[in-house]
DNA sequence: TTGTAGGCGTTATCAC
DNA sequence: GTGATAACGCCTACAA
């Protein structure tokens, strides 16, 4: 590779001062016509690029927000990822997504961050990961998205998860629902979507004057171990199987609510006919599906935006102190539950 | 903010110099582990963190390749984006995803590109990208993935994009279907996978004997702008209210199909009853929907790895000349098409 | 309006 | 095994 084109090299060939290349190149004003043009002809004719890394190591800004999920591949994140690019262009700022593997995360998400020091700021959305591990960048600006405790004092963004799993809950009870399945992750107490969603579930059953489990064997619990389609698909073929078929199921997200209607198929049960199915997240397939799916659709323009929003007011004064929001949602009523 | 800490502060509080916490850091060998031990100390009492910026402009290498993706939300590019993370990470690097935005494309992938500088590679996944407008960027180590005329010299992956739509149509016609309907974007003379799938389609059309539309009308072919679902819908709805309603339907992507079956649904159509339906990517979802997705399945874990071999090789010796490759693919018989 | 000096945090090189 | 020195390419501050 040849050597770098360098500012010095472009000042050379156009007779002036590095100084007035960088005044140039970053559109200061204070240049005279003749040489601005000069200028930009020797940097067409050199090919010359902003060193990014030079720049960014004397002005300590990159112009890159960092967005680190756990699954590039599922459909949620991918909107996720879509939408805040859209926000963040808006405000001069490109956005570099990361996929940090959920699970581990832990470890991952660790590295990860520690890395990611090369973006001006970073939104989070991880599952897994224990916040407590970020020490040592609370200087760094982070916005969290999604679900868990936040000792952190970062700003943070949650779902919906409680208020929207007890509306679309109350939505199938509504139905007519009244032995209710739920599919989702395994029981634990930490804060996360798995008991967050399961908390709105049992809430929305006490909504409609049914009975929440408490304790011991549940017939109507459904635990996964992962948000995949294929442990959703698994649930279904148990749900299928039992010894009574509920009337509708709750599946945690939209994906797992594909595998478990997938599920059901394989076995000849039909949504709605037999069985109600709801989800949680609105993902864009959900619309389109056959039959469509009900859905607790949180906003997620909205989120993107504020996302950035408390990004940016936090790059400006890292002494903010942070922010819990909720996004707001509604409920996405489809053929899945009976239109 | 507080002063960032650097490697000197580090190296001052372990009583040894700022290189040696350098080689420390970087695992290089020549340490004694007395003094080893004494550095990693520090750096935890310190809070120090690398600064990558700083590193690159020494090193010239940030350990960072770009991947352009024109739509994270597509489950296609989701997907991808996926497995190259997984494959990256293997040898060391990491991935960061940009969404470039499909359609104006040109200007934006090339500020992208420019941008872009910061890596150490780029993946480029892009659709509509003049391609000579790469220019002063020969000595960049790019991969270009998917359809194109490809004049720069670049390393290339195609995807089977004729031959698998040749294939998956031969296999309508074995299924018995004489009138086949292509849903697909708009009849340009430029390489795509418009262009490319089209071709493909009407190869096996030949194929299996049938006839092959030429010029004027074609009452088989439904054009579609963008490749999304709701144009897919739009397709279906289109293809319900024919006078006849054709045998089959081919759609160029599997999200484009997903929108035709929600189409064809909603006037009442069934797959595969009443029309086969077949699409192109495999995304992850297409065999988790009811019908499954009968679908051409490119080799996605092939593409990821070859994609950054061909890159690792390209970033060692720039001076190698461009690989032309193809993604292997099979042919995903599901439900759709009656299994 | 343009130029000069110096340093951002790291590492390659070579001496000790 | 460890340290001193000099860049990497750019930008802030100030001088001309």
């Amino acid at each position: 590779m040849l050597r770098t084109v360098t500012m010095s090299d472009v000042a050379r060939a156009a007779g002036v001062s590095p100084m007035t290349v960088s005044n140039v190149v970053n559109g200061r004003p204070g240049v005279s016509e003749a040489v601005r043009r000069r200028v930009l002809e020797q940097i067409e004719a050199t090919g010359y690029r902003m060193n990014a890394a030079a720049r960014q190591l004397r002005s300590g800004r990159s112009g890159v927000i960092g967005l680190a999920v756990p699954e590039l591949d599922r459909p949620y994140f991918g909107a996720l990822g879509s939408h805040i690019t859209r926000v963040a262009k808006d405000a001069g700022y490109r956005i570099a997504v990361e996929e940090t593997g959920a699970g581990e995360a832990g470890e991952i998400d660790a590295i990860q961050l520690s890395q990611s020091l090369q973006y001006d700021g970073l939104i989070l959305s991880s599952v897994n990961m224990d916040l407590r591990k970020i020490g040592g960048v609370q200087s760094f600006p982070i916005v969290l998205l999604g679900e868990r405790d936040n000792p952190t004092g970062a700003d943070h963004i949650a779902l919906p998860n409680v208020e929207g799993a007890r509306a679309v809950t109350r939505h199938l009870a509504e139905r007519g629902a009244r032995r209710i399945a739920y599919v989702g992750g395994p029981s634990t107490e930490a804060v996360s979507i798995f008991s967050l969603r399961r908390e709105g579930f049992e809430a929305g059953l006490a909504d409609a004057g049914l009975e929440v489990p408490r304790g011991g064997e549940d017939p109507l619990r459904f635990e996964t171990q992962l948000i995949t389609m294929e442990e959703g698909r698994r649930a279904g073929w148990q749900i299928a199987e039992s010894p009574q078929l509920p009337d509708a199921v709750f599946a945690i997200t939209d994906t797992v609510a594909l595998g478990v209607v997938r599920g059901l198929a394989d076995r000849g049960v039909r949504v709605p006919e037999d069985l109600l199915v709801a989800g949680f997240d609105d993902v864009p397939e959900s619309e389109y599906l056959v039959p469509s799916l009900t859905t607790v659709a949180p906003d997620h323009e909205w989120t993107a935006r504020r996302a950035v929003e408390l990004l940016l007011a936090r790059m400006e004064k890292p002494s903010r102190t942070g922010n819990e929001e909720r996004a707001p949602f509604t409920v996405a009523i489809r053929e899945s539950t009976g239109g």
